[in-house]
RNA sequence: GGGAGCAUGGCGGAAUUGGUAGACGCAGCGGACUUAAAAUCCGUAGGUCGUAAAAGACUGUGGGGGUUCAAGUCCCCCUGCUCCCA
């Protein structure tokens, strides 16, 4: 296995956990009042869900944000960089269900546990800013906020289908509902009911929420992309079909091919189209029922193809020709999404096509192109055919055109359309942030008076078992009140939130944590928001991040606040990921610790060789990396610095022992290498000039070349492109040219390097850095000290090795002086030896000189 | 099926945005130290050909084509992988 590595010079635990106490007790991360002109940076990470137990993508995370807050904090920012808890969620209600754990008790207990093992990784928090989104005064708030919603109309309530569990009479997520279509808990065969859901308006932010995304020019692409892509804006068109039989009953259709209207052969709806439930006869409703009970379940499970229909004993007319089509209940039609009704037009169309071939409905062509099949449909532009007086005109031509004929005969119009739903916050279970709302009989939905918040959550009883969720209902004493308009006897909502409402204000909460009078003071936003820079995983691209911003939305339209934007810059964090063995024959994963070579995995039950692989680490895979375990062996320096290493911030990164061993040996290095000067560096004392006064040999010019650079290369690399990877390989570079170049130098060239290497090391590798420098004699904290400039002329060097290139190919190189001219290098290349050898003593036809780097002759 | 992105040594990854491809590290190999090993330090390293050894040449960023004095980088086509949405 691994070979133990000597800690006999450098003592990290020592170290690291003198400075953590001592950080401790200076308080030294308190976030500082901005000063006059001050700017502030707003350093964040997402805050963690607490599940118990800090893993590498949480380590990953906070440490990528430590880093950029601390440089800012050297570089003169005022800087706020907090964490806090998402602490409302499922785990807890379900350690409640299956041990009888009070969720209150078992999120704290997580929440100190997963802070413990947070102190150790030295990151520059100010807890005095945390904030723990399930405890009174922060969910207080979110209530309030979510009345502030409901007046204005944003927050309302209306009927949705949701799981119900027949069995525990219980609603369950999604995710609780397994392949089957059973649930995960009572195995019950989940039915879905309509039931009064509480939502938000976000859709009326659509285009808000697309259009301001192009000023947020310092967000990945990627995940711009898929918010428009979750938002789904269409432009298309809404057609009237008349139903036959039924004088005034309209099918209204949306399509984004209005063009081929003239091809449609029958009316595709969703099972659950309510105009149609009510005019179908009682066949078809017996019908469509069963559709939907045999539909709905089959649909949960696996490799489910979709797309079965049946056949109505309704027609409707055609409004471009008065043709007579079929109506197909069918599952391919989402009741949600347009009118829950679409045109079949499988001539054109992939889906419809597929559902005609199924059912045998016919096919019929009206838009020609040049490639033509019977076999398939035709999805290319052409030329209109079999379309009445649109024959001919080309299909985009046509689109336009028979827009213009509907409207002005009143069967059509164009309409815009989103993917994009309300908001479903309701959740009906126990551990979350109650509604505040009170159901009065006469007055209807009253909000609780502000001065009555929070709603807290009743103490719940654990013995009843599997009925958590329904603890709200259960209670008679939280449920029964009395309307606060009228006095009457009332009941209150029983609905808590969806744990996205809490984490989509809380960045608003940090900069006045303690605020016990408003959710937040708006001057303090002002100073502190938008968010300079929010690091986090990609998961959450499109939920988080979407119901963030609407909610920034929201509020600035309240005038809660002045943004309307909550992130500046956005970085997404790639995965972390484990070793791992799999056994391609069985299809299983053998945990890591049961591999005794791990360059010959062997299955230890079978004997069969295994996969070696990089996944995301997971219980299951048994190739996760305990936090913990490599802070105890290499210290948290070294996890740091491993992990700003190994790859890129966005990129997963693989974990690898040897290259944490690595990181071991550059941390060692350092070490030792101070260990020879740093009781003379007296560093408080040292003043730059003295660098100025002296003349320097060439081995302290190629130093201070290597120091300089280093110092505008790692000050590019955590500024704007934030490559972690670089800054730390300079490091590495930096480091060696001390130990190769030391010997030949004098003292204070050594007092400046250690000085401004230092500086440079501690965003990255904070203890380290603080020893290094109390033991050189640095003034105060290296974390309070400032970040190094880099001296211009210091980059300059009096020569360079210039490339000649013989048309294009590297032929070799000359040593020149800086200071030249165009003219003299060009002379200097053609008349050198290469230049000779490759041209035959021939003048170049063409020279192309960039100077300072190459010259290309072209014979 | 639609959209986005990626492809560089044995591996992770660099490359000033068109200008020395392979920085930095891991693994490897050779050496020093050691009774020996570990640790540490020094050296070495894309591939092929070549030479006694050098020198040197050719080739090389998934494949094919193009633009350019110059292409990992820009354009077109193909292949493979990843993610998002159906």
């Amino acid at each position: 296995m691994t070979s133990p590595i000597s800690t006999e010079v450098y003592n990290h635990k020592a170290v690291e956990s003198k400075w953590r106490e001592s950080w401790k007790k200076k308080n030294l991360y308190r976030t500082t009042h901005p000063g006059e002109g001050q700017k502030t940076f707003y350093a964040l990470s997402m805050f963690p869900y607490p599940s118990g137990n800090l893993h590498m993508g949480h380590v990953r995370n906070y440490v990528i944000t430590d880093v950029i807050a601390r440089q800012k904090k050297m570089q003169g920012y005022a800087v706020l960089h907090p964490l806090g808890w998402d602490a409302f969620g499922l785990p807890a209600e379900n350690a409640a269900n299956e041990r009888g754990i009070d969720p209150h008790i078992w999120t704290k207990k997580n929440i100190l546990h997963m802070k413990s093992q947070l102190g150790k990784l030295g990151l520059s928090i100010d807890w005095d800013k945390e904030i723990t989104t399930c405890s009174e005064n922060y969910y207080k708030w979110t209530q309030y906020l979510f009345l502030r919603l409901f007046k204005n109309g944003i927050a309302y309530q209306k009927k949705a289908n949701v799981n119900w569990d027949p069995i525990d009479k219980t609603v369950l997520a999604n995710e609780q509902v397994d392949s089957e279509g059973k649930s995960w808990r009572s195995g019950a065969k989940v039915e879905q009911r309509e039931l009064k859901q509480w939502f938000l308006r976000i859709t009326d932010f659509a285009d808000e929420l697309i259009n301001d995304l192009s000023e947020l020019k310092n967000w990945p692409e990627r995940v711009k992309t898929m918010q428009i892509n979750w938002i789904g804006k269409s432009k298309g068109t809404e057609f009237d079909f008349k139903i036959l039989n039924h004088s005034s009953q309209y099918l209204k259709v949306y399509t984004t091919r209005p063009e081929t209207i003239f091809g449609v052969t029958y009316l595709a709806i969703s099972p659950r189209n309510k105009l149609i439930n009510q005019i179908a006869n009682k066949l078809d409703q017996v019908k469509i029922a069963e559709f939907i009970e045999t539909n709905e379940i089959k649909s949960k499970e696996n490799n489910f193809i979709k797309k079965n229909g049946i056949k109505l004993d309704l027609k409707v007319i055609n409004p471009s020709n008065g043709e007579l089509v079929d109506i197909w209940v069918t599952d391919y039609v989402l009741e949600t999404y347009g009118t829950g009704s679409v045109m079949g037009v499988p001539a054109h169309d992939q889906r419809d096509y597929d559902f005609a071939k199924k059912y045998d409905i016919s096919i019929k062509y009206v838009i020609k192109g040049e490639k033509e099949s019977k076999d398939q449909p035709y999805l290319e532009d052409g030329v209109m055919v079999n379309s009445a007086e649109f024959n001919g005109v080309t299909n985009k031509n046509a689109k336009i055109k028979i827009n213009e004929k509907a409207y002005k005969e009143g069967w059509g119009r164009s309409k815009i359309q989103y993917r994009l739903r309300d908001w479903l916050i309701s959740r009906q279970r126990y551990w979350g942030c109650p509604i505040p709302i009170i159901k009065c009989n006469d007055c209807g939905l009253v909000p609780v008076p502000n001065n009555q918040l929070p709603i807290t959550l009743p103490t719940i009883k654990t013995e009843r078992k599997n009925e958590i969720a329904k603890s709200l209902k259960l209670d008679p004493n939280w449920i029964n009140t009395n309307c606060p308009n009228c006095g009457a006897n009332a009941k209150r909502e029983t609905d808590t939130m969806d744990t996205f409402m809490c984490s989509s204000w809380y960045f608003l909460r940090y900069p006045d944590s303690n605020n016990s009078k408003q959710p937040f003071l708006k001057e303090k936003i002002d100073k502190w928001l938008p968010v300079d820079q929010y690091v986090g995983g990609i998961e959450h691209a499109i939920l988080h991040l979407l119901y963030s911003r609407f909610l920034t939305k929201a509020l600035y339209k309240e005038e809660l606040i002045n943004i309307k934007e909550p992130f500046k810059k956005l970085l997404t964090q790639g995965m972390v990921q484990g070793l791992t063995f799999k056994n391609n024959i069985s299809g299983k994963y053998i945990p890591s610790n049961k591999i005794d070579d791990l360059n010959n995995a062997i299955d230890p039950s079978t004997g069969e060789s295994l996969e070696v692989v990089y996944e995301k680490m997971s219980k299951s895979k048994g190739n996760g990396v305990d936090p913990d375990k490599v802070i105890e062996k290499y210290g948290a320096d070294t996890a740091r610095m491993f992990i700003l290493f190994k790859a890129p911030p966005e990129k997963d990164l693989e974990w690898n022992e040897a290259d944490v061993e690595g990181q071991f040996r550059f941390i060692n290095r350092i070490y030792k290498l101070a260990e020879s000067y740093i009781n003379r560096l007296h560093l408080s004392e040292f003043n730059i000039n003295e660098v100025n006064d002296i003349n320097l040999n060439s081995s302290e010019k190629d130093l201070r070349r290597v120091l300089h650079q280093s110092i505008k290369s790692i000050t590019e690399d955590l500024g704007e492109n934030l490559q972690f990877n670089t800054a730390i390989s300079q490091l590495m570079i930096l480091s060696n040219n001390m130990s190769e170049l030391f010997p030949k130098c004098s003292y204070v060239i050594i007092k400046e390097t250690f000085s401004i290497f230092i500086r440079l090391l501690a965003p990255f590798a904070p203890h380290i850095a603080e020893e290094l420098w109390e033991r050189a004699g640095g003034k105060d904290s290296v974390h309070l000290s400032c970040w190094p400039n880099y001296d211009e002329k210091a980059l300059i060097s009096e020569s360079y090795e210039l490339i000649i290139q013989i048309k294009g190919k590297v032929r070799g190189k000359i040593t020149m002086p800086t200071e030249t001219t165009k003219e003299q290098i060009e002379e200097s290349v053609v008349n050198s030896d290469i230049a000779k050898k490759w041209l035959d003593g021939k003048h170049p036809k063409r020279i192309i000189t960039v100077p300072g780097k190459l010259v290309n002759l072209v014979p």
